[in-house]
DNA sequence: TATTGTTATACTCTATAACTATA
DNA sequence: TATAGTTATAGAGTATAACAATA
């Protein structure tokens, strides 16, 4: 598949970006389609599995979405019983969210799925290439 | 700048693709302010100046949206007479986009600007690393 | 008073449907 | 009938403001 943009768009950072985007994010909702959860969803699930349990506001504060999102995004995996909310004891305005046993197998099984699209999304780059990208994006974006 | 961010976001494509993005893009804007001109605007212009005069539907399908949004940038950019909308005389349902002399002059700033904005975003990588994560986005799209 | 989760609301971006004027 | 540009509208996604419970 050629890509068909002209040189002034294909030579600019942000349409790259954009179009790459926009492609992996599609091929992860595809592939992440048949656990019926969203990128958004696993994502958090992940964050929680890799973290532990943690409150609603601390879950936004390390994906870099506002509170008031992240119920949303927990509606959605408490309804699947991904995760549950648990009121806090020593605070019991929050939500303590712990992953349910059907929640770390849907993580795990996402993970691969993820993997996998993107491995499809990158199809143009051999394997090092891949490492690579990954890599630059990392290092890009400061924490390496 | 420490990216903050837990690992199984790092290591998810679209969630580095994302914070790029929106840095990259914030960092064009901005860039660009100076010439009270957005990224999209700008990106048109380039587009406009690089492949010389075209349809509004044309120019949609370059960039990869659709007409009824390519109405809002080239009503930016009539606004400010960086283009004009000149009516078709081989079909006058399509109106012809043509730069205008500020249209080029801007168009020709904007790059130096947004190339500028680029390097900024791009602070933690050196030259060569720059140009790898360029040519391996290139890559990625052209390819897959 | 300040904070957590929640809801209502608004804003941005983009697309679909429908209208007009041409073809 | 079909197409280019336009407008009205809707949808996704996210944020700000306000409220109840709790600190």
């Amino acid at each position: 598949m050629v890509s068909g943009f002209p040189p002034p768009l294909l030579g600019r950072l942000s349409f790259l970006l954009g179009k790459l985007h926009l492609l992996t994010l599609e091929a992860e909702d595809e592939g992440l389609a048949q656990l019926d959860v969203g990128v958004k969803q696993h994502a958090a699930l992940s964050v929680l599995v890799g973290e532990g349990p943690m409150t609603q506001q601390e879950l936004g504060r390390r994906m870099g979405v506002d509170r008031t999102t992240v119920v949303g995004v927990v509606d959605a995996l408490d309804e699947r019983e991904l995760v549950e909310r648990r009121r806090s004891p020593a605070d019991r305005r929050s939500n303590l969210l712990t992953v349910t046993a059907s929640g770390h197998e849907t993580e795990q099984r996402g993970r691969r799925l993820v993997a996998d699209a993107e491995e499809r999304v990158l199809d143009g780059l051999d394997g090092s290439d891949r490492d690579r990208l990954r890599e630059l994006l990392g290092r890009a974006l400061g924490g390496g």
